[in-house]
RNA sequence: GCCGGCGUAGCUCAGCGGUAGAGCAUCGGUUUUGUAAACCGAGGGUCGCAGGUUCAAUCCCUGCCGCCGGCUCCA
């Protein structure tokens, strides 16, 4: 090590000069006891590193404490370490492969003979209490990679990781009492800051996510600086399955699902009301610019091999008998992308004509592994609000950008707030540098203007073009992809597309391909557990309840519900229990109002309405009135109640 | 697909070797109700399916089916 000075520039514009290999503890210490107390981490040009790692380069210098976001992260992973030495006291046979902090905790993967079970969770996080109280210090020691694989030597996962780290890479390890693990880090000073924690539950794992390598045991974890943050974190898990859309749907009596078609939903009377009130939503927004068209389910292999799907997609399409071949070669569609193409195909087009946007409910097959099927987010079978728009090259500008007002509109009816993605071009990918330039600069132009915020994804694109997803998570912090605009180049070479052009002369058109929702299925769900099940008035499968305070009164209730649906409102009478138990009811089943009908309001031509989830709350108005704020509420879809 | 957990009345769940129970829902009756559960009574289950062990299986074992949590936010 070199006497080579190093200047830290701290937070307040102070500089300091320390020798290279100086350790930050004793730097923060030189600022402060207190904060030496408080420190868990420092920053050094934004990298995090801990306090015991000598100090190899200047900089902007940061102490994290556990007031800063990034401290968590080095806390959640001591974590791991902790519960893997908790492991290996109470199974020392465990491998161990990769104990990482994750967006609420950590997880470590364990290579066991016997699977873990609940009952030995409880008994790791009651051996990580031991741990922690023993208050061992985080030790990081650099080695070679001899001395390395010494020390993994009865550890395969580690010895593969130590043969996959490159020669210049710095080799680390991490020692806490009687566990030494190889890492990176950083960690925390000690066991014992590790106070607020959860096992969570286990996991099978793939070595390196991989299927074709051996399934380790995960083991999930949360934890916290405070008690209150743990606490709050697992009160919010317990709201999220309050919102989860299958409790929910079951609840709500919006669909089900059945044994004899796994991943396929039932839609009962009142989810196919939200079903159909949604399509009906997006048909009225694309009814002036596209052009609604129905294709078959079924096809036959050659357009598939045309498509390129037989190939590589094959094992996720459902086939079907051919009768007259003998074969399996039919299959249901899981996209219908080929099947615009042979309309597009079916007529030559003008350049006056594009852009063409072609778009479609079809109902979409594919064969989800069976582990992978998740109430309405992951089906077998479902429908998109799918496009493909057919358009010259110059058009793509104008074209991605009408498209994304058309998409974030949409969202913005529903209150949805997605996260943008923007892919650019993988590694190997079809057409030219030039194409690619024009393509992502179009899109990055349609993006920059919304003035949304976007996360680059460099590689990240189809081989065919860049694209730009539009994904919302759900109640459980899943991130879902609704909408997606994807250019595509490929597609027109392989099925031949053309137009006319102004010169009289054949051109290629680009594709893009376009959806809103994503999956009509998955979106519902979404937005099951976005409004926690309390549609906005349009939406709701049942608009008013109209409860008559008493039987004789029923009949008056009863004309109040006619004139209801004759305004078209989905109003229904109850007059079947006390009006507590009606009410009770109502709230539960979240119908956005209530119309109390009693003597009083008879008389008066009035209703008394309550509104979902405002309580006591009444407000006395005209029959007439009321069904007039109720058409207007749904007509302009207004959010709410 | 793979690993773990689970599958009992329409729903939520208890029971776990001696052929089943609660609450809610449903049905019948009483009550006629003013803003989140009136009262009384009744019906309802080849305990996911198929084998096996046992004198005896919802309970134990095996296999299927389905559901739930996951399956690199890299040492």
């Amino acid at each position: 090590m070199s006497d080579e000075t190093l200047t830290l520039t701290l937070p307040d514009g102070s500089a300091r000069e320390v020798p290279r290999g100086t350790l930050p503890r004793e730097v923060v210490a030189s600022i402060g006891p207190r904060l030496l107390r408080d420190a868990i981490a420092v920053t050094v040009n934004g990298a995090v590193q801990d306090l015991m790692t000598p100090l190899r380069a200047g900089g902007a210098f940061r102490v994290l404490t556990p007031k800063d976001p990034e401290s968590l992260a080095v806390l959640r992973h001591s974590g791991a370490h902790i519960l893997a030495t908790a492991v290996r006291r109470l199974r020392p046979d465990a491998h161990i492969g990769f104990g990482p902090a994750i967006d609420d905790g950590f997880y470590y993967d364990f290579e066991v003979d016997r699977p873990f079970t609940p009952e030995d969770l409880e008994a790791f996080e009651a051996e990580m209490r031991k741990v922690v109280a023993e208050k061992f210090p985080f030790i990081r020691d650099e080695v070679d990679r001899e001395e390395a694989k010494r020390r993994f030597a009865d550890d395969p996962l580690k010895l593969e990781r130590i043969a996959d780290l490159g020669d210049s890479e710095v080799i680390s390890t991490y020692t806490d009492g009687p566990f030494i693990d190889l890492c990176r880090g950083p960690h925390v000073p000690d066991t014992s800051y590790l106070r607020h924690f959860k096992l969570l539950h286990t996991a099978g794992a793939y070595w390196r996510g991989d299927e074709r390598r051996q399934m380790l045991q995960r083991i999930y974890a949360t934890a916290w600086w405070s008690q209150e943050d743990l606490a709050a974190y697992l009160h919010r898990i317990e709201e999220a399955k309050r919102r989860d859309h299958r409790v929910l749907g079951k609840a709500l009596d919006l669909f089900f699902f059945h044994h004899v078609s796994p991943g396929a939903a039932f839609w009962t009377e009142r989810g196919t009301i939200v079903y159909n009130e949604l399509v009906r939503f997006i048909r009225e927004k694309q009814a002036e610019r596209f052009i609604e068209v129905k294709t078959p389910l079924l096809f036959g292999r050659a357009l598939w091999e045309q498509s390129g799907h037989w190939g590589k997609y094959r094992e996720n399409m459902f086939l079907v008998h051919n009768s007259e071949t003998n074969e399996q070669d039919m299959s249901l569609k899981p996209m219908n992308c080929p099947s615009h193409y042979l309309l597009y195909l079916a007529k030559k087009h003008s350049y006056r004509e594009l852009p063409r946007r072609l778009v479609t409910f079809d109902v979409l097959h594919r064969n989800e592994l069976t582990g992978a099927l998740s109430g309405l987010t992951r089906v077998r079978q479902f429908s998109q609000d799918d496009c493909h728009v057919f358009l010259a090259p110059s058009q793509i500008t104008a074209e991605v950008r009408f498209l994304m007002d058309f998409i974030m509109s949409y969202y913005r009816a529903f209150g949805l707030e997605p996260s943008l993605r923007f892919a650019t071009r993988p590694p190997t990918r079809i057409g030219t540098d030039a194409m690619w330039d024009e393509a992502e600069s179009a899109l990055r132009q349609a993006l920059e203007s919304t003035g949304q915020a976007y996360e680059l994804k460099p590689g990240d694109g189809a081989f065919y073009g860049p694209k730009i997803d539009f994904d919302v998570t759900d109640s459980l912090g899943r991130a879902w992809q609704l909408g997606t605009i994807q250019l595509d180049y490929n597609a027109p070479e392989r099925f031949d597309l053309q137009y006319v052009g102004e010169d009289n002369a054949m051109h290629r058109p680009v594709v893009i391909h376009r959806a809103v929702s994503g999956s009509l299925e998955r979106f519902i769900a979404i937005l099951i557990e976005h409004f926690a099940g309390a549609f906005p008035v349009w939406l709701a499968p049942e608009q008013v309840r109209v409860l008559p305070i008493s039987d004789d009164l029923a009949p008056q209730a009863g004309e109040i519900v006619a004139r209801m649906k004759a305004a078209g409102i989905r109003a229904d009478l109850d007059a079947h229990d006390t009006l507590n138990y009606r009410i009770r009811e109502a709230e539960i089943m979240k119908v956005p109002y209530m119309a109390v009908v009693g003597r009083r309001e008879a008389e008066a031509g009035t209703v008394a309405v309550r509104t979902r989830g405002a309580g006591k709350k009444q407000d006395i108005v005209p029959v007439s009135d009321f069904i007039a704020r109720v058409r207007t509420e749904i007509a302009e879809r207004v959010l709410g109640p």
